[in-house]
DNA sequence: ATAAGAGCCGGG
DNA sequence: CCGGCTCTTATC
């Protein structure tokens, strides 16, 4: 047989995989995980990544031939694809989504149609549209425009029939521009010639120069830097150090006397002292490192269950340096949000060069250059800091996962697909990998400890806090009492005021939570009732007094706050419920002669928000900081002596099963933040429901009370861990479609399913962007096929995409939505 | 996803 | 009847 096919994975969300044709050099030379270049469908071009190459011709089509093969050695492993269809596979999602979704940006080129102006000659106005006028004259200004640029100019969507009469008339020429986004660092070093380098003739050229002084300035600098640092010297360096100017270097050059050479260089670099010794591990961490190692000889899976302050960090370290030493790379994982400069500084003082670090805040090269040297297993990458993405990356020889803060939802991605969890898919990992994954939380989640529990994993206590500093004293507040009796001052009840007081006088920080951004959530008219509504989402508007702003958090649409109703004219405009905002200005009413300050997402969107604050904190600029559940994580400040809750009932009235449990793990948390020295803290958490057994469990510290009685009721209403969720969404701009769309699908998965399917279901915002949205939950028992179910429900969807009525209408499969 | 082709309404 | 919009269909 001669004849030789590639089937490739394209990154669009389609079931299939394409095939193409290649020669035999090429069949011969590709191997499964290189990129290829391909053309699609009438004009376009994607990168794909080949799957398998064979012999068998596909039936009912012909084959098209790549364009171009893009690497010299595969950048995708085995383990990866194997990895890869799993998620496909388990997430009901295409691989096209999760190549997306793997891959670095940089690693995807695209191609896009350039436009450029052919005719020479100037054209009278009259003889264009007025469409291709504004096209001509724009192309007078611009060398070349992107079909999207003529969109905009036109300002409409449908811009081919425009480009198609100045096509055919000769006017413009179109091209498809394949770019390639990824560009190496390369920096310019400068180097004495060496015709130059035996003594007397650079006797001679320093004689030669006396009269360029400022060429022989650069020339003395260059000896100077070159005796200091063995390295090679960088120009920019050169320049600045020798006070000259980039074309007095250029003249040496042209003269022959100095050359420039070039060095590809990594963006990723480690700028820091030699690695610290490792800390000496207290007695109880110690028994917990060798807890964990011997977990591990007949569990893969361990669960290491620390209270907060504990040094979890500590344990990981030692486990850490153990597994690099054996010359496996590790990765370790954390929620987005962990990822602090803080950890990070941290762990390079343990482990220096062999960190890097990849999460979304990465700009695209940084993330190829990681990518690579995790690839050729680089010394610097041996061990990985990241959030949920960085286990896509292509380790060759990973020999443990640590997820720490291993509850975090935001493990877990909604949208786009796949909806993986990054826990979830880690455990996967490793166990391609024939790696062991430790887990690691003050508050697991139910689903881990009952895995702990019954011995699906390992499990490992470490109880005591580090240096034992005693748990803060936790202190539930009845508002509703307080407000009956007039004790509440704004939002603060007379308790929570007295001890910040107290705090301050004693030169100590503060830190207040509440779960809401923004002003207020409502905007009230007290004459007529009315509250300003997004127009595109079923929510009322936010209140931003700083911006003087009403703003939707679904969609981003804001306009001015309004000075009378829009309804009835009266000026009896009040607000309802409160945010971080309102707190922080009533603060600032409340203790004027303190500094006060917010973290929320309206503060820390800035690039480098986040650090600022933490940094002023840290630097005892803030007396007291407001802030949203962002406060709850990682941060690891001494000076903190109270935390306050502003009001624990809207995280435990949230509708969702898991309410309990995160406001649990929520509230320890952000307890945890109070008293990291030898002071003991105090919590303050205001309520209306000081009853609530979980409020109760929070104060006494009873992870175990919480969970016995948690998972009761799961068991009840059945949830996990007793029972799987696989989650259906269903969207449409028209209600009506929706509506009858979910109702059809649910009847339909009912034939076999009965009970176990719940819904449709309107969530508690019903339309978000001008799309309506219903939910279907299907409830899975323990002893029912997961694949099979899966397998029923692909059937199911396919059916339904195959009538008509329901082809607008868009189905989003989320399994384990939680 | 995404773009080309099919079907459908308002101005000349 | 054409140009421009929405819906449908195919992509190796």
């Amino acid at each position: 047989l001669n004849l030789y096919f590639i089937d490739i994975i394209l990154p669009i969300p389609l079931k299939q995989s394409f095939t193409y044709n290649v020669n035999k050099d090429e069949a011969l030379f590709l191997k499964p995980g290189m990129r290829v270049a391909v053309p699609f469908g009438k004009s376009k071009i994607y990168t794909g990544i080949v799957f398998a190459i064979h012999n068998n011709a596909p039936l009912g089509y012909e084959t098209k031939p790549i364009d171009q093969i893009l690497d010299e050695n595969p950048i995708i492993t085995e383990h990866q694809l194997k990895h890869w269809q799993w998620m496909a596979s388990y997430y009901m999602c295409t691989l096209g989504e999760v190549m997306r979704a793997a891959l670095p940006n940089a690693f995807l080129l695209e191609s896009e149609t350039i436009i450029t102006l052919l005719a020479k000659e100037l054209y009278e106005e009259s003889k264009f549209s007025d469409d291709e006028f504004l096209v001509f004259e724009a192309l007078q200004h611009q060398s070349s425009l992107h079909i999207n640029d003529i969109r905009s100019i036109l300002d409409r969507k449908n811009v081919v029939a425009v480009i198609q009469k100045l096509l055919e008339r000769g006017i413009i020429g179109v091209q498809e521009e394949v770019f390639e986004k990824y560009s190496p660092k390369i920096k310019r070093y400068i180097k004495l010639s060496p015709s130059y380098s035996s003594e007397e003739n650079l006797k001679y050229l320093l004689e030669k120069l006396t009269r360029a002084p400022k060429q022989r300035q650069v020339l003395m600098t260059l000896f100077m830097l070159s005796t200091q640092e063995k390295k090679p010297i960088d120009s920019v360096l050169l320049q600045k150090k020798s006070e000259s100017t980039s074309t007095v270097i250029k003249t040496l050059i042209d003269k022959g006397i100095l050359e420039e050479y070039f060095i590809q260089k990594d963006r990723i670099e480690f700028e820091g002292e030699e690695s610290s010794e490792i800390k000496s591990l207290t007695k109880d961490q110690e028994i917990a490192l060798q807890d964990i190692k011997s977990s591990f000889e007949t569990n893969n899976i361990t669960l290491l269950y620390g209270v907060t302050s504990s040094g979890k960090t500590e344990v990981y370290v030692q486990l850490i340096e153990e597994i690099l030493s054996s010359g496996k790379q590790v990765l370790y994982m954390l929620p987005e949000i962990a990822l602090t400069t803080q950890l990070i500084t941290r762990l390079q003082m343990y482990f220096g060069e062999k960190i890097s670090v990849y999460h979304s805040k990465y700009s695209v090269n940084e993330r190829v250059e990681v990518w690579r040297n995790v690839l050729e297993n680089k010394p610097k990458a041996q061990l990985i800091i990241g959030a949920r993405s960085s286990l896509f990356l292509p380790f060759t020889n990973l020999g443990l996962v640590i997820v720490d803060e291993e509850h975090e939802s935001s493990f877990k991605q909604y949208s786009p697909a796949p909806r993986y969890h990054g826990r979830d898919s880690a455990v996967v990992l490793a166990n391609i990998h024939n790696a062991k994954v430790l887990m690691g939380s003050a508050t697991p989640s139910l689903e881990s400890f009952y895995n702990a529990k019954t011995g699906k994993y390992g499990f490992v206590t470490l109880k005591k806090r580090y240096g034992n500093v005693l748990l803060p004293e936790i202190e539930l507040v009845d508002i509703k009492e307080k407000y009956r009796k007039k004790r509440m001052t704004g939002h603060f009840s007379d308790r929570l005021l007295e001890e910040i007081t107290q705090c301050l006088e004693n030169k100590e920080q503060v830190i207040l939570f509440q779960n809401r951004r923004g002003f207020s959530p409502i905007v009230e008219c007290t004459t007529c009732g009315v509250s300003p509504q997004c127009p595109n989402c079923d929510v009322s508007l936010t209140y931003h007094q700083y911006k003087n702003q009403l703003r939707c958090h679904y969609c981003g649409y804001n306009e001015p706050m309004m000075i009378s109703c829009i309804a009835c004219k009266s000026e009896t405009l009040d607000t309802k419920g409160f945010g971080t905002e309102q707190i922080e200005l009533e603060l600032k009413e409340l203790f004027p002669k303190h500094a006060i300050a917010r973290m929320d997402q309206d503060t820390t969107k800035r690039k480098h928000g986040h650090a600022k604050i933490i940094d002023a904190l840290e630097n005892d600029e803030i007396d007291i900081l407001v802030g949203t559940q962002m406060l709850a994580k990682g941060l690891d400040f001494r000076n903190i002596s109270l935390v306050g809750v502003m009001n624990a009932d809207n995280l435990l009235n949230f509708p969702d099963f898991r309410a309990h449990e995160r406001s649990f793990q929520l509230l320890q948390q952000v307890s945890g933040r109070a008293g990291r020295t030898k002071k003991r803290g105090k919590v303050l958490i205001q309520t209306f429901n000081p009853f609530h057994q979980i409020l109760q469990q929070v104060s006494t510290n009873d992870y175990e009370k919480m969970y016995v009685e948690q998972l009761e009721d799961r068991y009840q209403f059945k949830y996990p861990p007793h029972f799987r969720i696989i989650k259906i969404t269903f969207k449409d701009r028209s209600f009506q479609k929706m509506q009858k769309g979910s109702q059809w699908f649910t009847e339909a998965l009912k034939t076999k399913l009965k009970g176990n399917v719940l819904g449709p279901e309107t969530p508690s915002v019903g339309r978000i962007r001008n799309l309506f949205i219903s939910n279907v939950s299907i409830k899975i028992p323990k002893e029912q096929s997961l694949a099979k179910t899966k397998e029923f429900i692909e059937k199911i969807n396919r059916s339904f995409n195959s009538i008509k009525e329901f082809s607008s209408v868009r189905v989003l499969i989320d399994v384990d939505n939680y």
